[in-house]
DNA sequence: ATTGACAACATGTTAAGACAAGTATACACG
DNA sequence: CGTGTATACTTGTCTTAACATGTTGTCAAT
């Protein structure tokens, strides 16, 4: 077992700065770990007493920045032994979170063909039927089609559901290029934070056969999601349906209970 | 907007006892909101100073238990404003942890039939293609066959492999019967932490048909799922098939990015 | 009536110290 | 040689304290 260096005030973190001193010690070790970890072998970290040493910070902030690396599945810590880092993989799109940056994320090209962008009365029943049960009577909601590329090749059909009272002024918003989550957050100051989501199996029928390349009758993915802000304010409704060929959604380092 | 109760010193945690206080805390304020939000106002929380006054703890360890409900997406917080109850949704199946226990949290009775337990020499192809990139050579795994029930109804096929090397004695083992999670801890002493897994759609074959009692080439979805522990042992692979009619599986609050 | 300064709150961050409890190792004792 | 203990580590928990920073309402000046 090999240890990663604690060479003394290699690097500094600025105190009256840009973020808390707790995440910039987070990013550096986290950014050893990704240098540093190759072979099978599970590597130590500096125990907290060296890294608050050698970053000149408490032991408090130390602890921080491994409690977050730990939420985040990087490492784990065995009370009376130290704290090691969890072998790494690969990214993939999982099905949350924003399809470009996860897409690129994963080393691809993402691509948004867009198709429509309509008014609606209400919302897909299967919405209702498997995460909304208390969802207030039925109002008027843009819907946007939009067929998800990756590398150019059609993976997904999506139908996106925006309230039409929390997106005054939709319509004229550039949302037929561009990250929708980047349009939210620029224009109305949303951010995504939660997403609650039911997956189930379907067919492909003419229309989704179309758009994804696929024959009548060959298998999907059909995924619904629920989005809300931090302060529990849904964002968007989401029906999305992959295609089933290769592979589609990867749920990664995922804590149980 | 109400406020949960402030009561003076109305409980105890106590201190040098079983369990962390924090976690005393936290629990004590996450059963306060499960019976004090009913209404879909959202409902403030006391203040962090007012929180260590009521539980005679310091304002540390009350943050200690708001940062933990605030993982778990039963709060969030604002800062200069206060901490606010989230609105709480039903449970429901997440394909990851325990079948057992989770179909019981979603308050039905999981039962599971034992179909078979032998003995092969290499893991199934769509493991390697998802998950592991890296696995080692082929070694000899414990295959054990079962189909897991939703009240009586069978809802999945799901083939769990296990290293021989890792479950001495399996074979004497009585996994016929009870959770396959609560046995691995009581005999080897290992505790399910973490879960990567891949999702695909596909179509049932004559066996899956057979045994969920659906259509030859009616829509399924096969899961993939890489079970590790805290210290990153890997404990299982596991290949389940979901049938598709009904909901199938639903991802709950997930923090997105 | 509107505005601006200010005080009183809230949460976020960081420090320094203390004790508890689990782990590993050196070392004396049998 | 084996064993048990003392000791020096480690992470886990908790306290008191301070300052930073964002929010809200009061109140006086305009």
């Amino acid at each position: 077992m090999k240890a990663l260096s604690a060479s003394k005030a290699r690097r500094f973190v600025q105190k009256s700065g840009a973020s808390p001193v707790y995440r910039q010690v987070a990013d550096l070790l986290a950014r050893d770990m990704q240098h540093g970890v190759s072979r099978s072998e599970r590597t130590a970290l500096p125990s907290e007493n060296e890294l608050a040493a050698e970053f000149k910070v408490s032991r408090v902030t130390v602890r921080q920045a491994l409690d977050e690396l730990h939420r985040k599945g990087l490492i784990y810590r065995e009370k009376g032994r130290g704290s090691y880092a969890r072998s790494q993989h690969i990214g993939g799109v999982t099905g949350f979170g924003s399809f470009t940056s996860e897409v690129e994320n994963a080393g691809s090209k993402p691509t948004s063909r867009f198709i429509d962008l309509v008014k609606v009365a209400s919302l897909p029943a299967g919405i209702k039927i498997h995460l909304a049960k208390t969802l207030p009577k039925d109002k008027n909601y843009h819907c946007l089609t939009r067929v998800r590329c990756v590398d150019s090749k059609p993976v997904a059909y999506e139908e996106t559901y925006l309230d039409t009272e929390t997106y005054p002024g939709l319509e004229r918003a550039d949302v037929e290029k561009g990250s929708l989550y980047a349009t939210m957050r620029r224009l109305w100051g949303y951010q995504p934070a939660w997403a609650d989501a039911a997956i189930e199996p379907g067919v492909a029928d003419e229309v989704i056969a179309k758009h994804l390349g696929i024959k009548v009758g060959a298998p999907v993915v059909i995924a619904w999601r629920v989005t809300s802000s931090e302060q529990d304010e849904v964002l968007e409704y989401v029906k999305a349906i992959y295609r089933g060929d290769g592979f589609v959604l990867t749920v990664r380092r995922h804590k149980i209970s």
